[in-house]
DNA sequence: CGGGTCCTTATCATTACTTCA
DNA sequence: TTTGAAGTAATGATAAGGACC
């Protein structure tokens, strides 16, 4: 089609089966024979737009005068302006949440692995304290270990007549708790002895069981809710929902997962 | 209830611009 | 460097269907 608004004989000729609606459709111009409006009109429109979104019939009309527009004509484009701006409102609003995302994730990334080292380090210091208790044990109950040694009532030991245990300034360093602040302490348990004679009196399973299942207790907690953040696909498949938001960021805190 | 108006949404046709061989 | 075809984004307009009066 020309720019004067005329059919154009390749318009015709190229597509025999264009129905004359569609030629007339797209053959709609303004009273200055322009298929596009003028940047003054333009303009103008979208100063209108800034102000209200939606016009009055009559601004419509008063409108329409000034630019020399049609008022069907203004009216159209303030539907296509609505409709155009909500797509671009949505595409922001999608980065913006997608940005925020993106931080989170990046946040709980670094956050798990502090974690991983504190816990590490945690471990570490659990059994060097039980290195320093064995040696302290080997110091002050060498004498009585021949008498212990010697006994043949060894299985009807009880608390009573155990008084090899730790000295008292000993005591409050065995104690300890874990990351839900659960006590445990050291020496507490008499339920069996090592190898060598020595009742450790601590379940290692029992105290460390949570460090050392931790890893695939946590993952099991931890890698849905990891996968679910960091899958594209799932990503693309979440609705966004605040009460979700508010609910593990008020009622349910996130690192209770990691308890 | 039917008609008119306006809205949203989807789509079309055209224009202007960019890319690339 | 120029040029023309193909691709693409922007834009003005229409149609369908729904809501409201």
């Amino acid at each position: 089609m020309t720019e004067g608004g005329e059919y154009s004989p390749a318009m015709i000729s190229s597509d025999p089966f264009m129905s004359m609606k569609k030629m007339k459709k797209s053959n709609v111009h303004n009273k200055n024979n322009q298929r596009r409006f003028s940047d003054e009109q333009i303009k103008s429109l979208e100063m209108m737009f800034e102000s209200e979104t939606r016009l009055e019939p009559r601004k419509k009309v008063q409108l329409a005068r000034e630019l020399g527009l049609q008022p069907r004509q203004v009216a159209i484009w303030f539907q296509n302006k609505r409709a155009r701006w909500k797509s671009k409102q949505l595409e922001t609003e999608y980065n913006i949440l997608r940005q925020n995302y993106d931080n989170l994730a990046s946040q709980f990334e670094s956050l798990k692995k502090e974690k991983q080292a504190l816990v590490s380090e945690l471990q570490r210091l659990n059994e060097e304290m039980l290195h320093q208790t064995k040696e302290q044990e080997r110091q002050c109950c060498g004498d009585q270990a021949v008498v212990a040694l010697s006994s043949t009532d060894h299985e009807s030991e009880n608390e009573e007549n155990h008084p090899r245990c730790e000295p008292e300034e000993v005591r409050p360093e065995m104690e300890m708790y874990d990351e839900k602040g659960h006590h445990g302490v050291l020496c507490e348990h008499h339920d069996h002895d090592d190898e060598d004679g020595y009742n450790s009196n601590i379940k290692r399973e029992e105290y460390f069981g949570g460090f050392e299942e931790e890893p695939d207790h946590l993952m099991n907690i931890v890698e849905p809710a990891d996968s679910c953040l960091t899958s594209s696909d799932d990503w693309r498949g979440f609705k966004s929902d605040t009460s979700l938001l508010h609910q593990s960021s008020s009622n349910y805190p996130w690192w209770d997962f990691w308890s």
